[in-house]
DNA sequence: GATAAAGGGCTTTTT
DNA sequence: GCCCTTTATC
């Protein structure tokens, strides 16, 4: 188990009790020190696995390291808590239900559904929506819960200027969540946080309960977090954190790189350990690397090494526009598919924006090479799916309004939106519930067509005929089924108009839905699977449950996104001024003048960006650029010209891609690969 | 309330 | 350029 861990690593990993932090650069195993030390804490410290906590960045970090503790430790995983942050608040929010405002099955808000909320706020103060838009004040929102700044604090505070200040904002839109029994996203956050600071019999049950911390990329942690992590912790502080403040790239999600810098004074006795030996990329590729971050001067100085001492120069192309370039990248990965010594799962186009990825989408297609875009399309996101977890989510709690309007005319039930907007202004009036109008829609005073009186009665009668079987035991996917079939989206969809390979779309992902349901429902570990646990896992598990996805094919997905993985070969594509570092960081709201720290964040994302790449980099640019249906010139990143010239290769033509021979000879390194 | 034409915004980054 | 929302007309 510890065989091949170098001397830091080791140190690491034997670290005893005490709060620990490992400075973990970039490729420098530190995923295996974290799961060698919670391997060895069970199998040879008597460590119970129930008092070990381990919170990782995304679901997929956490599946993985779940996946390498069953293998370390040969033993099946019961007790232990591997998740992210949102999930282990869902969980004592969950667990403490009773001291909170919450009901069970409550529901989480999406990004779409506090839109929605936010817009009809609008409404309500006869607001000007362009003035102050939706997005604006969520993120405003999201700031103060993440920052734990009080709302005036925050920079851009906006007090009466729209006849209401932030806070009475903020107050508002809570309500409208506790109404709708309901949390969003970092609500997860904030109320458990709430919970363990004033609750002290709570506090101590999960002081207890831990006794083993770990915390993954320490460096995106932010000020919320961190405090609801402290106050799961009692001395003497078993905290593993660890984490790379040249990696820091969640600043605007109120990450706070102090909170790693500042890991000696939060914890005094505090062990820090460097791991500086880098075992996934060549020399070149480090050296590169190292030079585009040295740029940043608020940093720790350290410089990753290698063994790999050999290795090819990047190679940088500047195109003449957004095509060429994604044809260069295409036909570049298509003479890698021929070589066919990389597993095309082994490749990946990483960019700065999601916008990116249609124009190599294009180009792969094209060249019939198979590429997954991670993220992008969330599988939730789509309207059919949307539709269908809105019933579910109605049935799991007829509080969350949202769902009910949702639901309410589709299919299709002759209620259109004049009516259901008249229906929810009285439900407003006679402070009732919309439910409560249907309910008693006989004697509603809203006018209403004798198609739509039927309609709302039909949804009625849906709804409790498959409300008391839904919540029955092991009868989720059956019942879910024949609400399916029951309301015949494919009727209504081809009433609307979709063409048929839209249509086919469409009822393959309800297939799919349903056949997730299947699968959640009998995958129950001994824990409760029904419609409340169902409806909270797809809520937090956003992006990454189609692990077949994955299976030898190109890798598209943002930088963000990238952070954690590695390639054999990588394109960090679109490296222009505006894209990357983007527009949005180079200006700030008052003048023209730079913002370093956006800046930096922006460098550390190149930085992300080329670590990844084990053996080849690609580094490409677009002379012009097309942006809402017109070209622009555009300029190349002012990081390229901060690496040295002598390891890269540059090519400025529209110029003819490598042949075969010189493709295969690039990608001899492959063979000798450690990882 | 259904259909078709016109208009405007979209493009940070994610749990 | 595309897609969703708003507006005109029946």
């Amino acid at each position: 188990m510890y065989e091949g861990l170098n001397s830091p690593q080791r140190e690491a990993v034997f670290h005893d009790d005490g709060p620990l932090l490992v400075l973990a650069g970039a490729g420098s195993g530190k995923t295996r020190v974290i799961t060698t030390r919670i391997a060895r804490l069970i199998n040879e410290c008597g460590v119970a696995q129930s008092k070990i906590l381990a919170v990782t960045f995304t679901n997929k970090a956490a599946a993985e390291m779940r996946e390498r503790l069953r293998n370390l430790t040969g033993k099946k995983l019961r007790g232990i808590f591997v998740g992210t942050f949102h999930s282990l608040g869902l969980k004592i929010l969950k667990e403490n239900i009773e001291a909170t405002q919450l009901r069970t099955g409550f529901s989480i808000q999406s990004a779409e559904d506090q839109l929605a909320i936010v817009a009809e706020i609008h409404r309500e103060y006869k607001l000007d929506p362009d003035a102050l838009p939706e997005k604006l004040i969520l993120w405003k929102f999201s700031e103060a819960k993440n920052t734990g700044l009080p709302m005036h604090m925050l920079p851009g505070y906006l007090d009466e200027t729209y006849g209401i200040g932030w806070g009475s904002w903020f107050e508002r839109y809570q309500e409208f969540l506790t109404n709708m029994n309901s949390v969003d996203f970092d609500d997860l956050l904030l109320l458990p946080r709430e919970l363990l600071n004033d609750h002290a019999e709570i506090r101590e049950k999960y002081q207890n309960h831990w006794n083993y911390y770990l915390a993954d990329e320490f460096q995106d942690t932010n000020p919320l977090q961190f405090e609801f992590l402290k106050l799961l912790m009692k001395e003497p502080w078993n905290l593993c954190a660890v984490g790379d403040d040249d990696q820091a790239i969640y600043g605007w999600r109120g990450a706070d790189v102090r909170i790693i810098l500042d890991f000696k004074k939060k914890f005094p006795t505090a062990k820090i350990i460097a791991l500086e030996q880098n075992y996934r990329s060549t020399q070149v590729i480090l050296d590169l690397a190292n030079a585009a971050i040295s740029a940043n001067l608020d940093r720790h100085p350290k410089k990753l090494w290698s063994a790999l001492k050999e290795g090819e120069p990047g190679f940088v192309y500047y195109a003449e526009n957004t095509e060429r370039e994604a044809v260069f990248v295409a036909e570049q990965i298509h003479g890698i598919q021929l070589a066919a010594k990389v597993p095309l799962n082994e490749v990946a186009i990483l960019m700065r924006t999601n916008f990116q990825s249609r124009a190599f989408e294009e180009q792969l297609r094209a060249l019939q090479i198979p590429y997954h875009v991670n993220g992008a399309y969330q599988f939730y996101d789509r309207k059919e799916i949307r539709d269908i977890l809105a019933y579910l989510r109605f049935m799991a709690n007829e509080t969350d309004e949202r769902s009910l309007i949702r639901i309410t005319n589709v299919p299709h039930r002759n209620i259109g939106d004049t009516t259901l907007k008249k229906l929810i202004e009285y439900a407003r009036a006679e402070d009732l519930r919309l439910w409560d109008v249907f309910q008693d829609i006989e004697t509603c005073p809203v006018k209403l067509t004798a198609a739509a009186l039927a309609g709302v009665m039909n949804l009625r009668e849906l709804i409790v005929r498959y409300k008391s079987d839904i919540h029955r035991p092991g009868n989720l996917g059956k019942t879910l089924t024949a609400l399916v079939q029951d309301l015949n989206l494919e009727a209504e969809y081809i009433r609307e108009g979709l063409d048929e390979i839209k249509l086919n779309a469409r009822m393959m992902n309800i297939r799919e839905l349903i056949q997730g349901i299947y699968h959640f429902e009998s995958n129950t570990d001994g824990e409760n699977h029904g419609i409340y646990e169902y409806l909270h896992f797809i809520s937090i598990m956003t992006n990454d449950n189609t692990e077949d996805n994955t299976s030898d094919k190109v890798q598209m997905m943002t930088l963000h996104l990238a952070k954690g993985l590695e390639f054999h070969t990588v394109f960090l594509v679109g490296l222009e001024e505006g894209i990357l570092p983007h527009k949005r960081s180079l200006e700030t709201e008052e003048d023209n003048t730079e913002d370093p720290t956006a800046l930096n964040e922006e460098r550390r994302l190149f930085y992300v960006g080329i670590t990844r790449a084990k053996r080849r980099l690609f580094l490409s640019s677009c002379l012009t650029r097309r942006s809402f249906g017109t070209e622009f010139e555009s300029e190349p990143s002012r990081f390229l010209a901060e690496l040295p010239e002598d390891l890269l290769i540059t090519e400025s033509v529209s110029g003819q891609p490598e042949s075969e021979n010189d493709i295969l000879a690039l990608l001899t390194g492959f063979n000798s690969d450690s990882d």
